[in-house]
DNA sequence: ACTGCTTATACAACGGATTGCGCAGGCACA
DNA sequence: TGTGCCTGCGCAATCCGTTGTATAAGCAGT
């Protein structure tokens, strides 16, 4: 339970709606918590009714208008609260992983195909990345330090992932030659 | 929906108990798809009543009976059609990694001494793996292979976080000293 | 003109997941 | 003798999360 926590951390440097948030989700946190925008816009209701953020209304023409929150001071104190306790242990959830752990009745052709889209999409997250942090580099105010530190395991998990996979290739490609 | 084909899989080689499968979630696979026993209860009981798995009952004494699990072809069947569907994309949940996201509201103290604590319980899990992968390397028939593949996976993923961990250490130990 | 993407918010329904509780006996340690 | 841990199973309540649907307007490409 503590979706609450990655939002207010997210507002400590900056006003955002949850349209803003969902799209930071999606990128830099979204390699370590994630959270469609539906869940998001829940819970800064609920953020909202608790005075942890607050907002103000924002019209705009052409688009639609938008909320900006905020964090509050008693935000600030429950995050602080939060960051002492010891954090609830990770959790990971990899379906593809589970499908090479049962590799041997699955095709190898077929997962080769996914392995390449999947290689395709972890190199352009981690040329994401490399950019996001080369750009922190240059300015380095207050907690950019501490935002590196974010991409840099992004950075690390993704070459990672990358050099795994070049061992599922040539186990996988080796089994196809067996095969015929 | 898939802690059902997380469960098929690891049945595909072994008869299990489901305390066994609750073990081994919190070990290997568990880096990778974490479930508590409560879970795979209900869901073996689903998975029985789809014919999925077949059980049978096992008396023991000084222990309580207990349930062994096996996989049936119907389930087989199931696990291939799914491990051709292509797979839900990854999810990760960490809640340490927020925290040093939020780093600059935390005092740098309590995140270190947390760090050392999740730095003892990788190494720990990283020596375990490496342990797992020379036995398997060792022996190999059938789909050791790709038994090695997960551990494989479970080596890197330590040994990448252990890295971010010193980089993460530099920087909290740095604002530290700024600090006094 | 049509399709699809982007910005922006939100409700409703369902199913998955966690937390709390309960039972049951054995073994080890202080 | 008491405390805590391990083996084993399971129900109930609640909460988290996903999916589907809705509205609304602009802009880009075919």
């Amino acid at each position: 339970m503590s979706l609450r926590h990655a939002i207010l951390v997210l507002l400590q440097d900056e006003e955002a709606s949850g349209y803003d948030l969902a799209r930071e989700f999606a990128n830099s946190i979204g390699l370590v918590w994630n959270a469609t925008h539906q869940q998001i816009y829940l819970e800064l209701g609920k953020l909202n009714e608790q005075n942890m953020v607050h907002y103000r209304h924002v019209p705009q023409d052409g688009k639609p208008d938008k909320k900006l929150y905020r964090i509050t001071d008693e935000g600030r104190q429950e995050l602080v609260r939060w960051l002492r306790r010891p954090a609830a242990p990770a959790r990971v959830r990899d379906a593809f992983m589970v499908k090479v752990a049962g590799g041997a009745l699955a095709d190898p052709e077929t997962l080769l195909g996914e392995l390449d889209q999947l290689v395709q999409q972890r190199k352009e997250r981690l040329a994401n990345f490399e950019a996001e942090a080369r750009k922190l580099e240059r300015q380095s105010e207050g907690n950019s330090r501490f935002q590196h530190l974010t991409l840099r395991r992004g950075i690390l998990d993704q070459e990672a992932w990358l050099a795994w996979a070049e061992e599922v290739r040539e186990v996988l490609e080796d089994t196809l030659n067996h095969q015929h």
